[in-house]
DNA sequence: GGTCCGAACTTTTTT
DNA sequence: AGTTCGGACC
């Protein structure tokens, strides 16, 4: 262990030696933060804590699968092996499959993806007759899966008449009716979705103080890696984790905050300190992973921004060169210019093709760089995106595997019950839909009694009925005896899912089917894997746990050596020799969505300060006058972000344009004073933020913490109002006018107060959105 | 109940 | 641009 210490410099021993209490670790980008985290648990095992006692929660399932064999060179892998480790999701999974019962849930639950949620909800809308362009499924997805993460469940919905009045002015009354239908029908599918995971997961802690408990005892010390892109329901996860023992240890670090657009809360890192006694901070500020150009450059960048922890990044390595910014006409030229420079620099410098990264902002810039790559034969790998177990014919296969496993599973059978192509149309589905509904069973259930209800069917579709039923009970009955693979080929040959490719014969046939047998041979791969384990079998309840929260970043990228070509957002956390950044343009980076507002700006710029960090190197910053999208030539300005670079740390290798272009204006709360967001959130509510807070003015927001500023503007929060609220205030409310609080209760965004209204009127209003000015 | 064609959406980021 | 979904027609 000594020898481990020693590799440390100081500011990285100290979180490790630190065994007890709370601490927070605020990690500038590159300083080694992956290395305090793997070490602390390493030293904690080694002054005797048992692995069994340690949770630690990282970003993605890799992050944890690499940190636990680090940590098991460290001290051993029988006693490392006894780790929890995971992402939120994939422990608090397990978590709930072991209790699943006391929520009424069966204990091996389907996961429902983004996907199969729009799904379920687009035929919810269909079914109670909404007009779909005003009800469009993505958007009450996204709003129902906000809603989740900040544990607004159905019923704190209907409680809540701000919220209502919110969607209902966004002409979506019905909202909670759909959000109410939603759940229900998850509950009776025995599924949950990805924001179930956490919401379900505090509603266990909460209900059962005896599970509570139980989980206290067991995890004595927690860490939590990324802490900084947590949202509020794994806030109030940890909290109540950690509570007892309050052995907590969160590292993040506030300036690569980049998802608050599925709910992420900065507060929770701004907050920390607030939220646990005797609470220790310790800054790691030395960058080892890039030249001093880049570190410099990077820190011009994020200055700008106005919300930010004190902290100063640093480096001792050299100079290096600087960041390259090459301008091109087109996007096309845009990829030829990047593979080219990377074959050269290759050929220059003796490097792999691994040692180079493109990173873009969104996902569907990847075609021109991939065009250009292939034509100079550069091998690459592109992560993210439509992720090989989103693809159409994957989710087929594992549809039908869903169902063995979990045949109320509705929407994996509604995806499969006529497909292949087995005369099973619309019109039957809606008529076993409505006898499902009827019976408070499920269509597969309604399906297995056909005989036993009047469904006005014709003999020749109950025929196919029961052939279908009679299909999944056999697969049901193989998987009692068979591995995950021979189950997997099985079910494609015996469903003729293999057939109906091979007989279509065009390249995409070809290419499905060959996709289905990697997908196999995946299956295969991991249930050789499994078997060697002890305590597994390789069955296919162990294959889809594993994938259903499976990222892309998770797959083993197999070491190969190519050209990773990434979005920002997936690059988090990695680093390479050679980053080209690609897409440097206005409305592109920073996104044409995100300028409204001035925290949704420094956002991007965030994001673009990930992107540069990403590089050891040598940074590029490449950007085209004019790109194709949406199928069109739409000219583009360089992005504001290059000028944001100091200069020093510049060099262009095109003559930079003259620079009298002009940003759209911000709407912005320092202009427009107390600007309601949840209000702009609603006309522009394709984001995936939570429901936004109304935030009262600078002045007020000081009044009410009573703590004077620090460093530049803090963010809207959620959590304002925890300790300046209390009985007796008095308040103006903009609907219900004067008041006197005469009660609080909950917790963080749950916090409500009881207030008595002048009118006469007696109201519960969630604090986090009700609109209320403190007048005494 | 199946097939074919055009409309519509896509492109912000993801567990 | 490419894909997916829904409606009209067979």
């Amino acid at each position: 262990m000594e020898k481990y210490l020693a590799e440390l410099n100081e500011a990285q021993r100290a979180p490790v030696l630190h065994k007890d209490g709370a601490l927070m670790v605020i990690a500038g980008a590159g300083s080694g933060k992956t290395r305090v985290l793997t070490y602390r648990i390493a030293y904690l095992m080694n002054q005797g804590v048992d692995a069994f006692n340690i949770l630690s929660l990282t970003f993605t399932n890799k992050a944890a699968r690499e940190m636990k064999k680090r940590i098991a060179n460290i001290v051993g892998n029988s006693e490392a092996k006894n780790l929890w480790m995971g992402t939120f999701h994939s422990v608090f999974a397990k978590i709930l499959r072991i209790e699943a019962d006391k929520l009424g849930y069966p204990s091996n639950f389907t996961i429902y993806d983004t996907q199969d949620s729009q799904r379920l909800i687009n035929s919810i809308i269909k079914e109670m007759g909404l007009d779909k362009d005003v009800y469009k499924y993505k958007q009450v997805q996204s709003r129902i899966s906000s809603y989740k993460n900040s544990l607004i469940t159905v019923k704190a919905y209907f409680n809540n008449p701000e919220l209502m009045e919110a969607d209902a002015m966004a002409k979506k009354p019905r909202l909670g009716e759909i959000y109410n239908e939603y759940c229900e029908r998850c509950f009776k599918a025995g599924a949950m979705d990805f924001d179930d995971l956490l919401l379900k997961t505090n509603e266990l802690l909460n209900r059962f103080p005896e599970v509570l408990m139980k989980y206290q005892e067991r995890f004595r010390y927690i860490l939590v890696d990324e802490y900084q892109d947590t949202n509020h329901s794994q806030y109030l996860i940890v909290k109540a984790l950690s509570d007892r023992y309050q052995n907590i240890c969160v590292v993040g670090d506030d300036a690569q905050s980049i998802y608050a657009f599925r709910g992420a809360n900065i507060n929770n890192i701004l907050n920390f300190q607030k939220d646990y006694d005797d609470v220790t901070m310790y800054r790691l500020e030395q960058n080892y992973r890039s030249t001093r150009n880049i570190v410099n450059a990077a820190n011009s960048v994020i200055e700008k921004n106005k919300s930010r922890l004190e902290k100063v990044v640093w480096t001792a390595n050299d100079d290096g060169n600087s960041i390259k910014v090459h301008r091109s006409v087109t996007d096309a030229e845009e990829g030829r210019f990047v593979a080219s420079t990377i074959f050269e620099t290759k050929m220059q410098e003796q490097l792999k093709d691994g040692d180079f990264a493109v990173l873009y902002r969104t996902n569907s810039q990847s075609r021109s760089i991939e065009d250009a790559l292939r034509r100079k034969d550069i091998p690459y790998r592109i992560y993210g995106g439509l992720s090989f177990y989103q693809r159409k014919e994957i989710k087929d296969v594992l549809a039908y595997l869903r169902l063995i496993l979990n045949p109320k599973d509705e929407e994996a059978l509604v995806r499969v019950i006529n497909y292949p192509a087995r005369g099973i149309g619309q019109t039957t589905i809606q008529k076993l839909t409505i006898a499902a509904n009827h019976y408070k069973r499920s269509i597969f259930e309604v399906m297995e009694n056909l005989n036993r209800i009047d469904l006005k069917i014709n003999s020749g579709t109950k025929r196919k009925l029961e052939d279908f039923v009679t299909m999944i009970k056999s697969f049901q009955v193989t998987n009692q005896s068979a591995d995950a693979f021979v189950l997997a080929e099985h079910v494609t040959k015996k469903t003729g899912l293999l057939q109906e490719f091979k007989k279509d014969g065009t390249p995409e046939g070809i290419a499905r089917m060959e996709n289905i047998e990697e997908l196999l041979n995946g299956i295969q791969d991991f249930v050789e894997g499994q078997k060697e384990l002890a305590d597994a079998s390789g069955d296919l309840s162990e294959f889809m746990e594993d994938i259903a929260l499976a990222t892309d970043m998770d797959k083993d990228a197999g070491d190969d050596d190519r050209v990773a070509l990434m979005t920002i957002h997936l690059a988090k956390g990695l680093e390479f020799p050679y980053v080209f950044i690609v897409g440097m343009e206005e409305d592109l980076f920073p996104s044409a969505m995100s300028m409204n507002t001035r925290s949704e700006l420094e956002e991007e710029r965030r994001l673009f300060y990930v992107a540069l960090t990403r590089a050891e190197k040598q940074a590029y910053l490449t950007h085209a006058q004019s790109r194709y999208r949406w199928g069109k030539l739409i000219d583009a300005e360089p992005s504001r972000f290059i000028e944001e670079i100091d200069d020093t740390y510049l060099e262009h290798l095109t003559p930079p344009m003259d620079s009298g272009y002009r940003y759209k204006p911000l709407i912005d709360s320092d202009i427009f004073g107390d600007v309601d967001k949840s209000k702009l959130r609603l006309r522009k509510p394709s984001a995936g933020t939570p429901p936004s807070h109304h935030k009262p003015s600078e002045e007020k927001l000081r009044k009410l913490r009573k703590i004077k500023p620090d460093i530049g503007e803090p963010v809207a929060n959620n959590n304002l109002f925890d300790d300046d609220l209390v009985v007796g205030n008095k308040v103006e409310h903009s609907r219900f006018g004067k008041g006197e609080i005469v009660k609080i209760e909950g917790v963080g965004n749950d916090k409500k107060a009881e207030i008595r209204f002048d009118n006469g009127g007696i109201k519960k209003l969630l604090l986090r959105f009700a609109k209320l000015d403190v007048i005494g």
